[in-house]
DNA sequence: TATAATTAAATTGTACACAACTTAATTATA
DNA sequence: TATAATTAAGTTGTGTACAATTTAATTATA
């Protein structure tokens, strides 16, 4: 076996399959005017408010050079709001606006449809989903730096 | 269940697994002066050389956009050529160099020391490939349109 | 065979992604 | 308590990604 092989890759299929979801979100986001990334931050927030920009970037492994142009779009797109902490001025407290707020109803069909458009059933996506929670363990993505 | 709740998402695992393994290829890779990207577009020419780069694209699932710049860095690196196909002057052939050649030697170990630093057994690195195989296949990815 | 349609690269514009660095605020330590 | 170390955002520079458009070459069609 080659283990130059294309084919023989791990990286590669977790790439290519990557950008591919990435792009069949596009016409899902677009009538909410989100990217992917855009969306990523405000099912974080959507999950919890008022919370530190830090604490999204935690969440999300971005690093802030990443975010903080995300977050100035968001702000831009009127859904979120931010402000220091009086108690520490280091930290941004990132908040939703009430368009941001309500802008979940409106996500709420995405999944379905997403799972739709990539043509899973339900067993499917559960057994995809379990694999890729045990990679991310194995990989130490869920420790939480910020607990 | 909160579909949108950020641990319920298939599409978050490929996106941050890839970012997390890309990181990882780094250190490996930087001695060889290569990106994650241009590494792919090495993997291609190694197994068959001379081809256009519209079937690069084809493989690595990357356009023009994308592609130009790449292979413009690879040219000033040194590992590869370009001209145009006499019989079709559209297409550019994509050549290794010697230089681009040899450097297959070196790249020999990284496979082996990317499955020790993602930490996996022989048995893991299989199924794990297999299911990303299926995944891929569902999602049409390895329809190869150029064929 | 002149014109239209198609095709491969390149270009343009927007949006990540991250390493390395800077700045300002906070905390630790001599 | 003055100084050093640490921390959170922001900035800078490089490198993808991709949609949409442009350009040049080839192929199809009237």
């Amino acid at each position: 076996m080659n283990a130059l092989h294309l084919t023989n890759q791990l990286c590669f299929p977790f790439y290519s399959i990557s950008k591919e979801i990435t792009k069949r979100y596009r016409p899902l986001l677009e009538p909410l005017h989100l990217t992917y990334p855009q969306y990523l931050v405000m099912l974080v927030l959507w999950e919890q408010d008022r919370i530190a920009m830090k604490e999204i970037g935690a969440r999300l492994k971005l690093n802030s050079g990443t975010l903080t142009p995300l977050i100035n779009k968001l702000i831009a797109l009127g859904y979120i709001e931010k402000k220091r902490n009086p108690d520490d001025e280091r930290h941004l407290v990132i908040q939703l606006t009430n368009k941001g707020l309500s802008l979940e109803n409106e996500a709420q069909q995405i999944p379905e449809k997403l799972v739709e458009i990539l043509g899973l059933t339900e067993e499917e996506y559960i057994r995809y989903q379990q694999m890729l929670a045990e990679f991310s363990m194995k990989l130490g993505l869920n420790d939480d730096a910020t607990c």
